[in-house]
DNA sequence: GTCAGTGCAAACCCTTTGCAGAAAG
DNA sequence: CTTTCTGCAAAGGGTTTGCACTGAC
Protein backbone atom coordinates (compact mmCIF):
# COMPACT_ATOMS: atom_id res chain seq x y z
CA UNK A 1 0.00 0.00 0.00
CA UNK A 2 1.27 3.04 -1.12
CA UNK A 3 2.00 6.04 1.61
CA UNK A 4 -0.32 8.29 -0.25
CA UNK A 5 -3.06 5.49 0.06
CA UNK A 6 -2.45 4.68 3.67
CA UNK A 7 -2.90 9.19 4.40
CA UNK A 8 -6.31 8.49 2.45
CA UNK A 9 -7.50 5.84 4.73
CA UNK A 10 -6.36 6.98 7.89
CA UNK A 11 -8.30 10.13 6.84
CA UNK A 12 -11.58 8.47 5.73
CA UNK A 13 -11.70 6.64 9.13
CA UNK A 14 -11.37 9.60 10.79
CA UNK A 15 -7.57 9.41 12.40
CA UNK A 16 -5.48 12.30 12.29
CA UNK A 17 -1.75 10.90 9.92
CA UNK A 18 0.93 11.54 12.29
CA UNK A 19 3.90 10.25 11.51
CA UNK A 20 3.88 6.98 13.67
CA UNK A 21 0.53 6.47 12.96
CA UNK A 22 1.61 6.29 9.50
CA UNK A 23 4.67 3.84 10.09
CA UNK A 24 2.08 1.54 12.22
CA UNK A 25 -0.10 1.30 9.58
CA UNK A 26 2.84 1.04 6.55
CA UNK A 27 3.33 -2.25 8.59
CA UNK A 28 0.47 -3.72 8.77
CA UNK A 29 -1.75 -2.82 5.72
CA UNK A 30 1.19 -3.93 3.77
CA UNK A 31 -0.68 -7.27 2.98
CA UNK A 32 -2.96 -9.50 4.53
CA UNK A 33 -1.84 -10.25 8.17
CA UNK A 34 -2.31 -11.39 11.33
CA UNK A 35 0.69 -9.76 13.84
CA UNK A 36 0.77 -9.13 17.30
CA UNK A 37 1.83 -5.22 19.25
CA UNK A 38 4.51 -6.94 19.58
CA UNK A 39 5.54 -8.11 16.22
CA UNK A 40 4.85 -4.88 15.09
CA UNK A 41 6.91 -2.77 17.67
CA UNK A 42 10.02 -5.83 16.08
CA UNK A 43 9.31 -4.60 12.44
CA UNK A 44 9.52 -0.97 13.58
CA UNK A 45 12.63 -1.29 15.33
CA UNK A 46 14.05 -3.33 12.50
CA UNK A 47 13.26 -0.59 9.55
CA UNK A 48 14.97 1.66 12.55
CA UNK A 49 11.80 3.65 13.35
CA UNK A 50 11.30 5.07 16.33
CA UNK A 51 7.61 4.76 17.64
CA UNK A 52 7.44 3.76 21.52
CA UNK A 53 5.70 0.90 22.74
CA UNK A 54 2.62 2.93 24.35
CA UNK A 55 2.37 4.44 21.01
CA UNK A 56 1.99 1.34 19.20
CA UNK A 57 -0.40 0.11 21.70
CA UNK A 58 -2.83 3.25 21.59
CA UNK A 59 -2.69 3.20 17.75
CA UNK A 60 -3.68 -0.27 17.16
CA UNK A 61 -6.29 0.40 19.67
CA UNK A 62 -7.51 3.57 17.71
CA UNK A 63 -7.45 1.25 14.40
CA UNK A 64 -9.64 -1.18 15.34
CA UNK A 65 -12.30 1.22 17.11
CA UNK A 66 -12.17 2.96 13.54
CA UNK A 67 -12.37 0.04 11.26
CA UNK A 68 -9.38 0.56 9.91
CA UNK A 69 -8.00 -2.98 11.41
CA UNK A 70 -9.60 -6.09 12.73
CA UNK A 71 -8.72 -7.35 16.61
CA UNK A 72 -8.46 -10.44 16.51
CA UNK A 73 -8.67 -13.13 20.52
CA UNK A 74 -7.55 -16.59 19.27
CA UNK A 75 -4.64 -16.37 21.95
CA UNK A 76 -5.52 -15.35 25.68
CA UNK A 77 -1.53 -14.11 25.44
CA UNK A 78 -2.09 -11.64 23.24
CA UNK A 79 -4.07 -10.27 20.79
CA UNK A 80 -3.87 -10.25 16.81
CA UNK A 81 -4.54 -7.35 14.65
CA UNK A 82 -5.94 -8.08 11.42
CA UNK A 83 -5.15 -6.33 8.10
CA UNK A 84 -7.92 -7.53 6.33
CA UNK A 85 -11.41 -6.09 7.90
CA UNK A 86 -14.14 -8.00 5.69
CA UNK A 87 -15.85 -11.12 7.21
CA UNK A 88 -13.51 -14.61 6.69
CA UNK A 89 -12.84 -17.37 8.25
CA UNK A 90 -9.33 -18.78 9.68
CA UNK A 91 -7.04 -21.75 10.47
CA UNK A 92 -5.52 -21.49 13.61
CA UNK A 93 -2.05 -23.87 13.40
CA UNK A 94 -2.07 -24.81 17.14
CA UNK A 95 1.18 -25.32 17.21
CA UNK A 96 2.78 -22.27 16.48
CA UNK A 97 0.34 -19.80 16.90
CA UNK A 98 0.24 -19.14 13.21
CA UNK A 99 -3.33 -17.62 11.61
CA UNK A 100 -4.29 -17.77 7.79
CA UNK A 101 -7.25 -16.86 6.13
CA UNK A 102 -9.77 -18.80 4.84
CA UNK A 103 -11.80 -16.58 1.75
CA UNK A 104 -15.39 -16.76 2.36
CA UNK A 105 -16.53 -18.11 -0.43
CA UNK A 106 -14.09 -21.20 0.25
CA UNK A 107 -16.83 -22.09 2.88
CA UNK A 108 -20.00 -22.34 2.93
CA UNK A 109 -22.54 -22.96 5.91
CA UNK A 110 -26.13 -24.86 5.20
CA UNK A 111 -27.74 -23.90 8.78
CA UNK A 112 -27.70 -21.43 11.14
CA UNK A 113 -29.37 -21.13 14.74
CA UNK A 114 -32.22 -19.06 15.36
CA UNK A 115 -30.02 -15.97 17.24
CA UNK A 116 -30.92 -15.31 20.89
CA UNK A 117 -34.15 -12.95 21.49
CA UNK A 118 -33.22 -9.52 21.05
CA UNK A 119 -30.06 -9.47 19.43
CA UNK A 120 -28.65 -9.05 15.93
CA UNK A 121 -26.42 -10.68 13.18
CA UNK A 122 -22.46 -9.12 13.69
CA UNK A 123 -20.82 -11.96 12.00
CA UNK A 124 -20.31 -15.80 11.34
CA UNK A 125 -16.84 -16.77 11.73
CA UNK A 126 -15.02 -20.08 11.24
CA UNK A 127 -12.13 -21.07 12.91
CA UNK A 128 -10.51 -24.40 12.10
CA UNK A 129 -7.93 -25.55 14.36
CA UNK A 130 -4.95 -27.21 12.88
CA UNK A 131 -1.84 -29.30 14.14
CA UNK A 132 0.51 -30.85 12.77
CA UNK A 133 0.31 -34.13 11.12
CA UNK A 134 0.97 -37.16 13.14
CA UNK A 135 2.36 -35.57 16.10
CA UNK B 1 -23.88 -33.20 39.13
CA UNK B 2 -23.29 -35.40 42.37
CA UNK B 3 -20.16 -35.58 44.64
CA UNK B 4 -20.32 -38.97 43.51
CA UNK B 5 -19.75 -38.47 39.86
CA UNK B 6 -17.22 -35.60 40.46
CA UNK B 7 -15.19 -38.02 42.39
CA UNK B 8 -15.59 -40.87 39.51
CA UNK B 9 -14.99 -38.11 36.93
CA UNK B 10 -11.80 -36.79 38.07
CA UNK B 11 -10.32 -40.20 38.75
CA UNK B 12 -11.48 -41.11 35.20
CA UNK B 13 -9.29 -38.00 33.98
CA UNK B 14 -6.27 -39.05 36.34
CA UNK B 15 -7.19 -36.06 38.21
CA UNK B 16 -6.12 -36.82 42.22
CA UNK B 17 -9.89 -35.88 43.99
CA UNK B 18 -8.34 -33.31 46.51
CA UNK B 19 -11.28 -31.31 48.02
CA UNK B 20 -9.87 -28.04 46.02
CA UNK B 21 -10.11 -29.89 43.00
CA UNK B 22 -13.85 -31.34 44.31
CA UNK B 23 -14.65 -27.51 45.00
CA UNK B 24 -13.76 -26.30 41.56
CA UNK B 25 -15.60 -29.22 39.95
CA UNK B 26 -18.46 -28.78 41.53
CA UNK B 27 -18.79 -25.34 40.58
CA UNK B 28 -17.98 -25.33 37.00
CA UNK B 29 -19.44 -28.83 36.45
CA UNK B 30 -23.48 -28.05 37.75
CA UNK B 31 -24.34 -27.06 34.38
CA UNK B 32 -23.24 -26.44 30.89
CA UNK B 33 -21.34 -22.62 31.11
CA UNK B 34 -18.64 -20.63 30.46
CA UNK B 35 -16.70 -19.19 33.56
CA UNK B 36 -13.80 -17.51 33.70
CA UNK B 37 -11.10 -17.76 36.85
CA UNK B 38 -12.53 -14.98 38.33
CA UNK B 39 -15.85 -16.06 38.55
CA UNK B 40 -15.48 -19.28 40.03
CA UNK B 41 -13.01 -17.55 42.59
CA UNK B 42 -16.41 -15.08 43.42
CA UNK B 43 -18.65 -18.26 43.13
CA UNK B 44 -16.45 -20.10 45.44
CA UNK B 45 -16.41 -17.03 48.02
CA UNK B 46 -20.04 -16.58 48.14
CA UNK B 47 -20.14 -20.25 49.37
CA UNK B 48 -17.83 -19.42 51.70
CA UNK B 49 -15.10 -21.88 50.34
CA UNK B 50 -11.66 -21.55 50.87
CA UNK B 51 -9.75 -22.30 48.29
CA UNK B 52 -6.59 -19.72 46.90
CA UNK B 53 -6.78 -17.31 43.50
CA UNK B 54 -3.21 -19.95 42.51
CA UNK B 55 -4.79 -23.13 43.45
CA UNK B 56 -7.94 -22.34 41.22
CA UNK B 57 -5.61 -21.31 38.46
CA UNK B 58 -3.57 -24.53 38.81
CA UNK B 59 -6.73 -26.43 39.06
CA UNK B 60 -7.93 -25.37 35.88
CA UNK B 61 -4.97 -26.03 34.14
CA UNK B 62 -5.20 -29.14 35.11
CA UNK B 63 -8.70 -29.65 34.29
CA UNK B 64 -8.39 -28.49 30.69
CA UNK B 65 -5.15 -30.03 30.13
CA UNK B 66 -6.63 -33.39 31.31
CA UNK B 67 -10.00 -32.74 29.03
CA UNK B 68 -12.31 -32.41 31.68
CA UNK B 69 -13.39 -29.02 30.95
CA UNK B 70 -12.35 -27.10 27.90
CA UNK B 71 -10.95 -23.81 27.87
CA UNK B 72 -11.53 -21.12 25.23
CA UNK B 73 -9.83 -17.76 24.13
CA UNK B 74 -12.77 -15.41 23.70
CA UNK B 75 -11.57 -11.99 25.08
CA UNK B 76 -7.86 -11.73 25.48
CA UNK B 77 -8.46 -10.33 28.50
CA UNK B 78 -9.42 -13.87 30.30
CA UNK B 79 -9.80 -17.20 29.83
CA UNK B 80 -13.30 -18.74 30.12
CA UNK B 81 -13.23 -22.53 31.23
CA UNK B 82 -16.32 -24.63 29.30
CA UNK B 83 -17.92 -27.51 31.08
CA UNK B 84 -19.02 -28.55 28.00
CA UNK B 85 -16.69 -30.67 26.28
CA UNK B 86 -18.03 -31.64 22.88
CA UNK B 87 -17.21 -29.94 20.07
CA UNK B 88 -20.06 -27.26 19.71
CA UNK B 89 -20.40 -23.69 18.50
CA UNK B 90 -21.03 -20.39 20.31
CA UNK B 91 -23.00 -17.45 20.21
CA UNK B 92 -20.73 -14.67 21.92
CA UNK B 93 -22.80 -11.52 22.69
CA UNK B 94 -20.37 -8.62 22.22
CA UNK B 95 -22.09 -6.20 24.43
CA UNK B 96 -21.98 -8.03 27.48
CA UNK B 97 -19.17 -10.67 26.45
CA UNK B 98 -21.42 -13.48 27.26
CA UNK B 99 -21.19 -16.67 25.38
CA UNK B 100 -23.52 -19.38 24.80
CA UNK B 101 -23.30 -22.86 23.19
CA UNK B 102 -25.08 -23.82 19.81
CA UNK B 103 -25.04 -27.66 19.73
CA UNK B 104 -23.32 -29.14 17.00
CA UNK B 105 -26.75 -30.29 15.25
CA UNK B 106 -27.73 -26.86 14.80
CA UNK B 107 -24.90 -25.80 12.41
CA UNK B 108 -23.89 -27.47 9.26
CA UNK B 109 -21.03 -26.33 6.99
CA UNK B 110 -21.60 -27.96 3.25
CA UNK B 111 -18.03 -26.88 2.14
CA UNK B 112 -14.78 -26.33 4.06
CA UNK B 113 -11.72 -25.12 2.30
CA UNK B 114 -8.29 -28.05 1.81
CA UNK B 115 -6.33 -27.81 5.30
CA UNK B 116 -2.39 -26.30 4.75
CA UNK B 117 -0.42 -29.46 3.27
CA UNK B 118 1.22 -31.16 6.41
CA UNK B 119 -1.86 -30.29 9.08
CA UNK B 120 -4.67 -32.33 10.18
CA UNK B 121 -7.48 -30.66 11.47
CA UNK B 122 -8.62 -30.47 14.92
CA UNK B 123 -11.62 -28.89 15.02
CA UNK B 124 -14.47 -26.61 13.38
CA UNK B 125 -15.83 -24.21 15.43
CA UNK B 126 -18.41 -21.55 14.55
CA UNK B 127 -18.59 -18.10 16.25
CA UNK B 128 -21.58 -16.06 15.92
CA UNK B 129 -21.44 -12.49 17.12
CA UNK B 130 -24.52 -10.92 18.50
CA UNK B 131 -24.79 -7.62 19.78
CA UNK B 132 -28.14 -5.66 21.01
CA UNK B 133 -31.09 -5.03 18.45
CA UNK B 134 -30.89 -1.43 17.11
CA UNK B 135 -27.63 -0.07 19.11
C1' DG C 1 -1.66 29.67 21.25
C1' DT C 2 -4.48 25.66 21.63
C1' DC C 3 -5.48 20.99 21.30
C1' DA C 4 -4.15 16.49 20.19
C1' DG C 5 -0.44 13.04 19.95
C1' DT C 6 3.90 11.05 21.84
C1' DG C 7 7.14 8.87 24.96
C1' DC C 8 8.33 7.08 29.13
C1' DA C 9 7.63 4.75 33.22
C1' DA C 10 4.64 3.18 36.34
C1' DA C 11 0.37 0.95 37.07
C1' DC C 12 -2.76 -2.83 35.96
C1' DC C 13 -4.81 -7.24 35.32
C1' DC C 14 -4.77 -11.96 34.63
C1' DT C 15 -1.91 -15.81 35.15
C1' DT C 16 2.15 -18.50 36.57
C1' DT C 17 5.92 -19.73 39.67
C1' DG C 18 8.72 -20.80 43.91
C1' DC C 19 8.80 -22.48 48.10
C1' DA C 20 7.56 -23.90 52.83
C1' DG C 21 4.03 -26.31 55.13
C1' DA C 22 0.07 -29.68 54.88
C1' DA C 23 -2.19 -33.59 53.17
C1' DA C 24 -2.79 -37.85 50.43
C1' DG C 25 -1.61 -42.63 49.39
C1' DC D 1 7.36 -42.04 54.66
C1' DT D 2 7.28 -40.16 50.13
C1' DT D 3 5.09 -37.69 46.82
C1' DT D 4 1.82 -34.44 45.53
C1' DC D 5 -1.08 -30.51 46.58
C1' DT D 6 -2.03 -26.08 48.79
C1' DG D 7 -1.48 -21.32 50.01
C1' DC D 8 0.77 -17.26 49.91
C1' DA D 9 3.35 -13.80 47.95
C1' DA D 10 6.11 -12.47 44.43
C1' DA D 11 7.22 -12.54 39.58
C1' DG D 12 5.77 -12.40 34.79
C1' DG D 13 3.92 -10.76 30.34
C1' DG D 14 0.82 -8.16 27.68
C1' DT D 15 -1.72 -3.94 27.83
C1' DT D 16 -3.24 0.59 29.66
C1' DT D 17 -2.72 4.94 32.04
C1' DG D 18 -0.84 9.49 33.80
C1' DC D 19 1.60 13.22 32.81
C1' DA D 20 5.00 16.37 31.02
C1' DC D 21 6.77 17.38 26.42
C1' DT D 22 6.37 17.95 21.54
C1' DG D 23 4.22 18.96 17.42
C1' DA D 24 0.23 20.00 14.33
C1' DC D 25 -3.11 23.30 12.85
Amino acid sequence: MLRKDILKKLKQHGVLPTSQRVEVAAILLARPQHLSADQIIDKLNGRGSRVSKATVYNTLKIFSEQGIVKELSVDSRCKFYDSTTDSHHHFYHVDSGQLSDIPESQVSISSLPPLPTGTEQESVEVMIRVRDKGR
